[in-house]
DNA sequence: TCAAAAGTGTTGGGATTACACCCATGG
DNA sequence: CCATGGGTGTAATCCCAACACTTTTGA
């Protein structure tokens, strides 16, 4: 293309260029207390190309509609809760990566609480939750954007205290921990990592007692609304081993 | 203009769905290794809307044209370099984001070396380089843009020994801190910052000196490339005060 | 001879790691 | 009463920040 015969086209700036498919797709990242694993939540493709493949869960970019919208539409139909926390990750477009038609991607990843929803949400969509070391092939570049996505939660889990967005209300230490082990894929050493924690005034400790994991019970904890908020716009670093 | 119309889908999955213009935009730093300062380059914008103000230099996504190779033949043809330094930024696509007309941009930044070319440059193009704590009033979302790209520069700078792309073949230690200055904008100590640089093995130590400077005159460095690409692919971490 | 930048080491404090044993309790 | 997971503290080390003076040389 030639710079300055486009800018001398004053009137026509827009005119005579190419409009593309855009579609939004969302690595969705749960963390299931009790198997204590990370998971992401992916889909049986019901339509061609690739009917019948595991794949992200999408959706087109329409008329009028802001891409953060077309992918919070997407993860609030898909759940029926609003306000999840969701973060656009990267954008696909090679003119190859769709072989039906040509469709630029932006993808999106977003964090939310598995509970007990978590099977209504596989009846309804033909869906599982997969363990993040356990992602079966996926269609198109669904499998980079995953890759990417989990190398991009690493970073924003060292740098900003995410485990409110992946935990229930209440929470054992324990749960907690595993749930940076299974961000980081490696083991944390405990005591280290409970004074590291604790001092950040970001958990507070209940009167309650977890007992499904031991005959003692574990104090569950819930986080600091205030220190959380402090730590989002202050800024936080954490690290372990 | 009817968009739709331009567009022929063959298949069921896609038709239906709303085409739409793509841009990609470019954020593109430069340091001035005279002035220590850290630029940015912009553009008077010749074409309506917003024709005379300052904009980033962008292009439309061609039909067939994968999303990093347009964003790299606008630096391309800016510069006549090829290989220069490149990365996605973040998409950016409200609906209204552009008076014109729906366009979603892909925003990319870049890092390149201010030599002699810099007059060339700004001849040719109407364009500016401004210091990044002194960027004027941009169009549309393009200040937005910026702002996000400087925040990500600052991350990247500690995570990846980026100053190869910014600084010329030969470099003083002085000029070397000084883009980390600016990168952060904060003061570094001297003796620290020199130690700590030293100690990574990423500068070899030239017999010449510059002595534009100073009387004594200050030694020259230049990277180890070996080096170089072995922090790029293990992972590096830096950090000043 | 002096102004202006280049260059150079040490020390104290804080943070991080490594590491092992007692506690509580339900079955 | 014992097996299982919950919970706790300390010492050694490393890393980082703070800090001031000497050197060189052109004008």
């Amino acid at each position: 293309m030639n710079l300055k015969k486009t800018m001398v086209l004053s009137n026509t700036y827009y005119y005579g260029n190419h409009p593309i498919l855009v579609a939004v797709d969302n690595i969705i990242f749960g963390f299931d207390t009790v198997e204590e694993r990370l998971k992401v939540l992916l889909f049986k493709r019901l339509v061609e190309p690739y009917a019948g493949e595991w794949s992200l869960i999408g959706s087109f970019v329409q008329e009028g509609q802001n891409i953060d919208d077309a992918a919070s539409s997407v993860l609030e139909e898909l759940t029926g809760i609003t306000g999840l926390y969701l973060e656009q990750l990267k954008t696909y477009g090679n003119a190859d990566r769709d072989t039906g038609e040509r469709v630029i991607s932006i993808a999106y990843y977003s964090l939310l609480k598995l509970e007990e929803d978590n099977a209504q949400l596989r009846d309804q969509h033909d869906s599982f939750w997969f363990d993040i070391s356990e992602v079966p092939n996926l269609v198109l570049d669904h499998g980079q954007m995953v890759k990417d996505a989990i190398r991009k939660l690493k970073i924003k889990a060292r740098r900003s205290p995410i485990g409110f967005e992946l935990l229930p209300e209440k929470f054992t230490l324990r749960q907690f921990k595993s749930l940076y082990e299974q961000i980081y894929q490696a083991e944390i050493d405990d005591r280290n990592f409970r004074k590291k924690i604790l001092a950040t005034g970001l958990l507070d400790k209940l009167e309650e007692k977890d007992k499904t994991t031991s005959k003692k019970g574990a104090f569950l904890y819930t986080f600091n609304k205030e220190k959380y908020d402090e730590y989002l716009s202050r800024g936080f670093d954490i690290q372990f081993h």
